[in-house]
DNA sequence: GCAGGTATTCAAAGCGCTTTGGAAATGATT
DNA sequence: AATCATTTCCAAAGCGCTTTGAATACCTGC
């Protein structure tokens, strides 16, 4: 079924069953609902790569996944970030373009998808310091919307972000507070740009305080429950092992916990646990009460911002980049007490 | 830049431009030379939207993510199927369309897919036993692979499934043979098809061994770590406490293992755990050796079969349905040992 | 030197839609 | 009844590509 045949059981030209279902106001009420009663009763919709040809709108956001090529490692985040994504575009009438790619052939993958024109905007994933798909994608002339940040001197995109530094000085200070001075940081790889500013935030809390960070008890890699455990099991062996750890993520902090019970420590009592939690709907936090004390910002939301921006600023007048920052909460759970 | 452009620099027609691009033989292999250099020099691709609907063939292939309106749940599996499945089209330029959406509105998300002519063959998650939405997809007559199967009459559709009875099955003989008669089943909801039939196998084990399964200790819910330690924790304190548990998943499983470390026992000694590993890429089963004794099976690799099935299938004269069951390994790790 | 074949190239139609620039019908106004 | 403004509808062009059917150029062998 498509618009012609339509019109033909119609009796109407092309043009005013195009107009009638797109609600153009050139169409008599009348025969707008007898053209979308028929519409519905055949099961008919336009064809979206025909009316994307005439119209120069793809209706499809892109998302490029890098997969790194050491790792092999999805971002964990991903899922729920994407859900929430989709659902905001779902609502548009938007669809989703999903390109898996190693993150070599990244930059190859933004031009193709520019040339192509399959999409009307693209989301960048995980920006890292003086990140070159920034100015790539600014080239290209394509809209596009940075969920997290890329430092440098060229803020001039658009991004939603979390203030990490902020959260993780908060997270440091809220140790600090409870009598604790042998702090560990347990962190993703600091060439991504969250890393390093939650990094920042844990030295910045330390210098305010007067206090030396240990350098010892400060790590970074791929976001593992593994890394975590073998992270956290070195450290505790250590003379001048952490009272405290802030952990990076929630997988990495299910890591920890299992050096820490291995220890035959209990988490809370005999040592501190703060982590950073992206509020995944797999992994909530404990039902009613935290298990981990933690500085939460839902990926999920921030999915639903970036889409929502990315939408925005397609079909706004004013291109002028857009930035929303969240905070995160500071959640009180069984993870933390006194040193 | 289009072909109209490109064709009128090189002073050729559309047609020989398009043949030389896309390895046509009736062009001379001079021509398709200065053509191809010519179009990488300017950067130029054919437009996506327009040469498939020339063509008749969308070259994406759609996944239909449903979300559990009940949990807003996103499947933790679903990053890695995705990324497997991502790989295996983008090695064969084809792109994937995600519609996250809430599984009430399945069937009309595919209703559209075909109507729209979107993508050429889609990939169905989650299958529940007369699962509706196999008898929906042969009625739209549109490609489709499933990833799982739905038990019921009509196998007459492809699928890519782990035998996940004959998993489960050999789960429960193994802790059998170590000595263990109390065991303990904490399984996904079991209106999914592959919990049931991992129930089946623990049942099957049970009976051949004339062993009575205890009801109280096997339960079903939502894969969360909270649903796992919940579990464990109130299974534990029972009077028949079992001796080991199989479980279903591994976010599950550090649930379960919370548990038993809050109730002072040792994973491994006091008492053995089982678990399925999807192989998770960002919750590897420990690095040497595996944390978790585990039926194994790779999601990325199911990703990648699924995906590579569909588009032969596409491709195919022969469009008869095809099945790959694959066996997940035994994994023997550190949580089991002898009652 | 020419028929017959092969290797190259091209003009134009068509994929299914939107949209431009009228045309026809209707209604309001004189 | 004639005029003009509105409504309501339509034919045809165009989006950027592929593909059909035909034309042209280039070789053969006799």
């Amino acid at each position: 079924m498509n618009l012609k045949n339509l019109s033909e059981i119609l009796g109407l030209s092309q043009t005013t069953v195009s107009r009638a279902l797109n609600d153009y106001p050139e169409v008599s009420e009348a025969t707008r609902e007898r053209v979308k009663a028929a519409a519905a009763k055949h099961n008919y919709r336009a064809n979206t790569r025909a009316k994307s040809l005439a119209t120069g709108r793809s209706m499809a956001i892109g998302h490029v996944i890098p997969i790194s090529t050491q790792h092999e490692i999805v971002n964990p985040i991903f899922a729920d970030f994407i859900a929430g994504a989709g659902e905001v575009y779902s609502r548009n009438q938007h669809d989703m373009l999903l390109s898996v790619v190693p993150d070599v052939e990244e930059e190859r993958t933004y031009r193709e998808l520019a040339a192509k024109a399959s999409v009307d905007g693209v989301i960048v994933h995980g920006p890292r310091p003086n990140d070159p798909r920034i100015p790539l994608l600014k080239s290209l002339n394509i809209p596009f919307v940075v969920h997290g940040r890329a430092s440098d001197g060229d803020t001039d995109y658009s991004w939603v972000d979390v203030n990490n530094r902020r959260s993780f000085e908060r997270a440091t200070n809220f140790l600090f507070d409870l009598g604790h001075r042998k702090l560990a940081l347990i962190n993703g790889l600091e060439f991504m740009d969250f890393a390093c500013r939650r990094k920042e935030g844990f030295l910045a809390a330390h210098a305010a305080r007067g206090v030396e960070a240990n350098p010892a008890l400060m790590v970074s890699d791929e976001m593992t429950e593994d890394f975590g455990f073998k992270a956290a099991h070195s450290m505790l062996a250590r003379a001048d092992a952490p009272t405290a750890f802030i952990v990076s993520s929630m997988i990495m902090a299910i890591g920890v916990r299992r050096a820490i019970s291995d220890a035959r420590l209990k988490m809370g009592r005999d040592i501190s646990v703060i982590i950073h939690d992206d509020a995944l709907s797999y992994l909530p936090n404990g039902a009613e009460i935290p298990i981990f004390t933690a500085t939460k910002s839902s990926v999920h939301e921030a999915g639903k911002l970036c889409a929502q921006m990315l939408l925005d600023i397609i079909v706004a007048e004013d291109k002028s980049p857009r930035h929303t920052q969240l905070e995160s909460e500071l959640m009180v759970g069984e993870s933390t007490g006194p040193a």
